[in-house]
DNA sequence: CGGCTATTTGCAACTCAGTTGAAAAATGAA
DNA sequence: TTCATTTTTCAACTGAGTTGCAAATAGCCG
C-alpha cells in the first residue's frame, strides 16, 4: 500500500512531533487498502502498548485538519479514516452491507461528473465522495456456501 | 417537492398502516428539497404534538427498510433521511462544511461511472451515492459580509 | 356492542461514538 | 537544570441510536 510514504518525514513537514503513537496511526491506516474505524485504530495500537481512546482520536482529528487522513461518512455509526498521502489520492469506496468493511476502489474518470455538479446553486464544491454499497465477494462466497 | 404523492396510499401499499405519526413523518420529509436528521424530524413533529424519540426511529427504520425512505451517511454523528418515493429518485448530494445542510441535487449521468465501479473485485453493488462537500451559497453570502 | 389479537406508541434504561476540560507526562529550547 | 510547549491521560459528559417491555390503540369477529 502507502509504504512508500515515509511517515516520519510527512510529520515534520506538518508540523506535527513524530511521536511513536502518531507513527504507529500512519502504518496502521497503511497497511490494508481500506478505511479504519477509530475503534479499529484503537484496538490495534492496543495490541502493542496501552492508550487512551481520546489519544487516538486526537490524533486523527489533527491529521483530517492537516489533509494527512481523509475522513469519510459510513453507513453505520461510526466514521471511517483513510491516509491522504500522494499515493492515496481521493477515490470511491464500496461498503458491504454485511460486514461493513470499507474497501478502496480505483479513481475512475469523473471529470465530466464533477463538472456537472459543481455550478449549481450557487454552491462551492470542495470534494467528491463516491460510495458504492452492496455485498462484497467475501460474504456473497458465506451467504453462498450456507445456502447451498 | 413531492407534494405529488398520496403518503396515505403508499403507506397502505407497504402493509404499514397510515398512522397519523406516520403521515406526519412522511410529510415532514416531502416539505423541503433536502435530507433530514432523525432529530430535526423529531423536532419538527413535536413543535405539533407531545411523541417519543424512539417512535420516530422506528418509523424512519421500518420505512428504510421497506425502500420508503432512504437513509445517507453523513458527515456528523447524525444519518440523514429523504423520500424515496417515485418523484424523488437517488440523486447526489451536496453537504456544507460549516452549517451542515444536506441539499439534493439534480440526477446527472452515471451510466460511465456506474459501470466503471460495478464490476472490481466480485463484489455485488447495489447502490451509488455521490456526496459533493463544500461551502453553501448561504454560509458564503454570511462570511463574505462578515468579513468585508 | 364486547372481547380478542395484532400493531403501534411510550417509557426507562442502556450502548456506543465522540467530545471536553483539566491534570500529568514527555519533549525541546535556553 | 529550568521553563514553556506539546502530547498523552483521565474522568466525566453529550448525543445518536437501540432494547425490552408495558400501555394504548386499531382492526376483526361474533
Amino acid at each position: 500500500m502507502s509504504d512508500r510514504c515515509n511517515f516520519h518525514e510527512v510529520l515534520v513537514q506538518c508540523r506535527l512531533r513524530p511521536t511513536p503513537l502518531r507513527l504507529e496511526v500512519l502504518e496502521i491506516l497503511g497497511s490494508e487498502d481500506r478505511a479504519w474505524q477509530a475503534r479499529e485504530i484503537l484496538d490495534a495500537v492496543r495490541s502493542r502498548r496501552p492508550v487512551n481512546k481520546v489519544t487516538i482520536y486526537r490524533i486523527l482529528d489533527d491529521m483530517v485538519r492537516l489533509g494527512l487522513v481523509r475522513k469519510l461518512p459510513s453507513e453505520g455509526a461510526a466514521a471511517l479514516y483513510e491516509l491522504a498521502c500522494e499515493h492515496h489520492p481521493p477515490h470511491p469506496h464500496f461498503q458491504c452491507q454485511v460486514c461493513g468493511e470499507v474497501q478502496c476502489l480505483e479513481p475512475v474518470a469523473l471529470e465530466q461528473v464533477w463538472q456537472e455538479l459543481k455550478g449549481p446553486l450557487g454552491n462551492r464544491a470542495d470534494r467528491l465522495e463516491i460510495r458504492v454499497a452492496g455485498l462484497c465477494y467475501k460474504c456473497r462466497d458465506t451467504a453462498k456456501n450456507s445456502t447451498g
